[in-house]
DNA sequence: TGTACATCAGTGAACGCGCGTTCACTGATGTAC
DNA sequence: TGTACATCAGTGAACGCGCGTTCACTGATGTAC
């Protein structure tokens, strides 16, 4: 039956944050619409009163993803002092970071993916790495937009083949390779 | 009808190859069993007589994959004097690998799925990393193991960026800003 | 080397199942007066 | 504030379709003599 406005707001940002972790454990194409649902306590027939299609809760499902991610980067940040790539990385790269997919890196997850998608999912990639890298820039002034972007790339590859080898041991080692500041 | 031994494993090979590459391009759901085989000119009935399963086909392909690969890396690196993790890094890093998924590197293309797949599967992409290393390692005995690790990380992670921003102007910064040696 | 027969790689129809999507329906919510 | 009615979020059955997998069958290949 009909559900009032406030309680229908509420049902669509609980299908946009449970589709976005499921999304992150599972990829894109590992759940489906009637599974998306259930998972945020609704039956699959109402998904099209609230999403155009699967599409656009993968692509809505990403930003908002992608945006609680950098809200805790942020937070990171500035609960240090000094060195802000420091203490990002220190949390990016952490067995914890490794073993939880689906409230982790949204780039790690699903970025390999998004290539397969339309201009749409490519587009809210992009600017949630635009939105990244310069709020890292405005907390860490002396790093070059250059360098933060090779800081993330670093994090980035490092984190997906710790999860690829399925070795805790090789795992740390992949973590603390990465970790370990330039020293060639 | 029955097809000679040889020919019976040419088409085993074929299926392997073509799928190595199918996997890198749509994903290992973007494809199914029939049209794998349809790709590899054969019928699907007959899957079951060289594979066991799906599953297999996809760890089987992906370790032939990254055999491959690396033995494109290893001519890279045969083909240059004094910088062989400069040369590897000059080709990682180019326009060309971001455009061309199904014939890059798989673990670009595929390594963030490995963790939703069997220890098969991990098992495959921590074999390959190691001989990657390896490999790397015996090239460039100037480099540490650690260094070697974090130099392949900061390419697949700028790989995989590159390739999901869908702007060419922002993918080809980012493959700048990997490609930079360390400046801090 | 030639013949008789067993083997088995590949074919194509069929299986149950879950996919994304549509739709008639329900009944509480929101609105008009 | 109370009543009458239109709206529409959510339900659950149904759609066609492609998925992974199975199987009876075909007929050239491989083997035994």
């Amino acid at each position: 039956m009909r559900v009032s406005r406030d309680v229908a707001v509420q049902n669509r940002q609980k299908v946009v944050e449970t589709a976005g972790r499921a999304f992150r454990e599972q990829g894109y194409d590992g759940i489906g619409v009637a599974g998306l649902m259930r998972a945020a306590g609704l039956t699959h027939g109402g998904f099209y009163k609230q999403f155009a299609d699967k599409e656009a809760l993968a692509a809505e499902a990403t930003a908002t993803a992608l945006r609680d991610n950098l809200a805790k980067w942020v937070d990171v940040i500035d609960g240090t002092d000094g060195d802000p790539l420091g203490a990002l990385a220190d949390r990016y790269l952490s067995p914890a970071h490794v073993k939880r997919r689906d409230v982790g890196c949204t780039f790690a997850a699903l970025a390999a993916e998004a290539p397969r998608h339309g201009p749409e999912m490519t587009k809210v990639f992009a600017e949630a790495l635009e939105a990244w890298v310069s709020t890292v820039a405005e907390a860490a002034p002396v790093e070059s937009r250059a360098d933060i972007l090779k800081a993330i790339s670093t994090m980035l590859g490092a984190l997906i083949l710790a999860r690829a080898v399925g070795d805790d041991a090789m795992a740390r080692e992949i973590l603390d390779a990465a970790s370990r500041s330039s020293t060639s």
